[in-house]
RNA sequence: GGCCCGUUGGUCAAGCGGUUAAGACACCGGCCUUUCACGCCGGUAACAGGGGUUCGAAUCCCCUACGGGUCACCA
C-alpha cells in the first residue's frame, strides 16, 4: 500500500474561509488517520489577486486550528518550492514535452479574435467556446504570427471520448471530452492555469488522494486528460460537497461570518470549530457529536463522507461551542476571557495571582451563559460594578417590603461572623436567614437580589455573595437602600 | 442553456430491500433551582412529486420539479 499523501492548496486570495477549513480538516484527519503527510500549497497563479498577507493569514489561521502540515510552505519537503509562482520552469518543461507529444499546441489568437468565434457560437445557438482555430498552424504560419503576437499554450482535448473519473465519495461520473474546448495551460504572460499547474504539482508531489470542495469536480476531466497526456495515473479523487448559507446558496459574506479568522476574534475555541466542521459532510457511526481531535482522527473516514451539500448552522457552532467554554478547564478559559474584558474596561493592567483567582470565579459562573466569548461582557457587570441604578421594577418593588431591613442586616450579620465565604456555606446561610425570620423564600431571596445587583434575575446568590465579600455586600446594601 | 452533482423533520444527519424511519441543534413541556442560565427527562416534527422493478421500497431504475456546481489568459 502506497503511504498516502494529501494536500490543501488555497490560492492566497483572502483569508481562510470556513469551505476551506473543512477541506484541510478532512485533509488533515485522513493523513493523520493513515499515517500519512499533509501537504501545504500555495496556489498563486492569479497574480492580480494573490498577496503575502493572505498567505500568512491563511497560515495563521490554520495553525490556529492546530490542523499542522507535514510538508511545504515554511516547513519544506522534498519537492520545493511549494509556492506555484516559484514553479514556473517546471510547468514550462512539462508544456514543452506535451507539445512535443502533440498533447498541446501554441494559440496566438487575440482577444478579438476569441470574441469573434465566440460570436459564431452564439449565432449558430450554441455555447460560446474555442474553436481549436491554431490547432493545425503549419511552421510558417507560426513564425509569422510569433513575430507580432503573443501566444498561449492550449491542451489538445481528444475529441469522442469518455472520461470516467472514480469518486470515493460521488462513486463514477463520466464526461464527454466533446463538451470540452481546448482549455490554455500556459497564459501569455508564461503564468500555468489552475487545472494545469494543479495536475503537475499533484503528480510531481506524489499526491496520492485528493480530498476538496465539490466545485472541482467539472474541472476533474480535465485534469484526468492531462494525467493521461503526461502518462501518469490519477490519484484518488473525493469531491466533498459545498457548505451552504442559510438561503442554500454558496456561503458567502451576506450570510455573516465567513472567514476562520472571524470566529477566532469572537472567541470560539478551535476545538469547537473543528468538532463542528467535521459534522459537516461527515458523520460518525454513534450518537456522540462531541470529539476530540485524536477521536476525530482514528474515527474519519472517507465512506462516511455526505455526498448532498450542508447548511452552515450558527445555532448548533454554538451550541457546541458553548459544551467547550463550559468544559475546558477554567484557567484556560479564564485566560481567553481577559482581553474581552480589558477591551470592555473591566479589568486593568495586570493582574496580580488573587486577581486571577478570583477571576476564576467569576468565570466559572458566568460561562454558564455564554456561546462564545466575546459575549462574556455582558454577563460580568454584576461582578464589578458596585454602583449599579437600579431601573429594574420588580428589583425595586422587592426592596420595599417591611421585611427588607431585617433581611439584609441578618445576612450581613451571619456574613461578618464568617472567616471564609464559600458557596456551600453561604446557601446554608441563606437558608437560616429565611427560617429565623420565618420568612418564605420569596421574601428573603429576591430582596437580597435585588440589593445585591440590582436585578430580579441573576446567578446564584450563593455563587456571587462569595466572590463579592461581605465589604462588598454591605457597600451595595447601602447602595441600594439609598435608591428606594 | 449544455454537462455534472444533489434532494430524509426548520437545520445537521443515520439508514445502504423488510426499522415503531436513529441521534444532534433549534423549538415546546417538565424536573433541578425560591430567579435566569447550565444540567437532566420527555414531546412536536421528515423520506420532493410521479411512474416502474419487487411478495415488499427512504433504499434499485426512469421521468418531472427544485437546489447547487461548472463551462475564463479566476482558482
Amino acid at each position: 500500500m502506497q503511504k498516502v499523501r494529501v494536500r490543501f492548496a488555497p490560492s492566497p486570495t483572502g483569508p481562510l474561509h470556513i469551505g476551506g477549513a473543512r477541506s484541510v480538516l478532512f485533509n488533515y484527519l485522513y493523513a493523520k488517520g493513515h499515517g500519512g503527510t499533509l501537504i501545504l500549497r500555495i496556489e498563486d497563479t492569479d497574480l492580480e489577486r494573490s498577496k503575502r498577507e493572505y498567505e500568512e493569514g491563511i497560515k495563521n489561521s490554520l495553525r490556529w486550528l492546530g490542523l499542522t502540515w507535514d510538508e511545504g510552505i515554511d516547513v519544506g519537503g522534498p519537492y520545493e518550492p511549494y509556492r506555484q509562482t516559484e514553479r514556473l520552469e517546471l510547468y514550462h518543461q512539462y508544456a514543452q514535452k506535451l507539445i512535443e507529444a502533440g498533447h498541446a499546441y501554441e494559440c496566438f489568437c487575440t482577444e478579438e479574435e476569441l470574441e469573434e468565434q465566440r460570436e459564431i457560437c452564439r449565432q449558430k445557438g450554441e455555447l460560446p467556446r474555442y474553436l481549436n482555430r491554431c490547432r493545425n498552424l503549419s511552421p510558417a504560419e507560426k513564425k509569422k504570427l510569433a513575430e507580432d503576437r503573443k501566444s498561449v499554450i492550449r491542451f489538445l482535448v481528444p475529441e469522442g471520448q469518455v472520461v470516467e473519473i472514480d469518486d470515493v465519495v460521488r462513486g463514477q461520473v463520466r464526461y464527454e471530452t466533446d463538451g470540452i474546448g481546448d482549455f490554455i495551460i500556459i497564459k501569455s504572460d508564461g503564468i500555468p492555469t489552475y487545472n494545469y499547474a494543479v495536475v503537475i504539482d499533484d503528480a510531481q508531489m506524489e499526491v496520492t488522494h485528493i480530498i476538496r470542495g465539490e466545485e472541482h469536480l467539472s474541472n476533474t476531466p480535465r485534469q484526468v486528460l492531462l494525467y493521461k497526456a503526461l502518462g501518469i495515473d490519477p490519484p484518488v479523487f473525493a469531491h466533498v460537497s459545498l457548505i451552504l448559507g442559510k438561503d442554500r446558496s454558496k456561503m458567502s459574506k451576506r450570510h455573516g461570518d465567513t472567514s476562520v479568522d472571524e470566529y477566532k476574534k469572537k472567541g470560539y475555541l478551535p476545538e469547537a470549530i473543528n468538532n463542528f466542521l467535521a459534522l459537516m459532510g461527515w458523520s460518525p457511526e454513534g450518537e456522540e457529536e462531541i470529539f476530540s481531535m485524536e477521536q476525530l482522527i482514528s474515527l474519519f473516514s472517507l465512506d462516511r463522507v455526505a455526498k448532498n451539500p450542508a447548511v452552515f448552522d450558527l445555532e448548533k457552532l454554538n451550541h457546541i461551542n458553548g459544551y467547550y467554554i463550559r468544559n475546558s478547564s477554567i484557567e484556560m478559559i479564564t485566560k481567553m476571557a481577559v482581553p474581552y474584558l480589558q477591551e470592555a474596561g473591566y479589568i486593568k493592567g495586570n493582574l496580580t495571582e488573587a486577581d486571577e483567582k478570583w477571576l476564576q470565579g467569576v468565570i466559572s459562573v458566568a460561562r454558564n451563559y455564554i456561546s462564545y466569548m466575546a459575549e462574556i461582557v455582558d454577563h460580568v457587570d454584576v461582578y464589578f460594578n458596585d454602583r449599579f441604578i437600579i431601573t429594574d421594577d420588580a428589583a425595586l418593588q422587592a426592596l420595599k417590603g417591611d421585611q427588607v431591613p431585617a433581611v439584609l442586616d441578618l445576612l450581613q450579620q451571619k456574613l461578618n461572623n464568617e472567616l471564609q465565604l464559600t458557596p456551600d456555606r453561604v446557601k446554608e446561610l441563606l437558608k437560616e436567614v429565611a427560617a429565623e425570620l420565618s420568612l418564605g423564600g420569596k421574601k428573603v431571596f429576591l430582596p437580597i437580589r435585588a440589593a445585591l445587583t440590582g436585578a430580579a434575575r441573576g446567578p446564584e446568590l450563593h455563587d456571587l455573595i462569595p466572590l463579592l465579600g461581605a465589604e462588598r455586600v454591605a457597600a451595595r446594601i447601602k447602595h441600594s437602600l439609598g435608591q428606594i
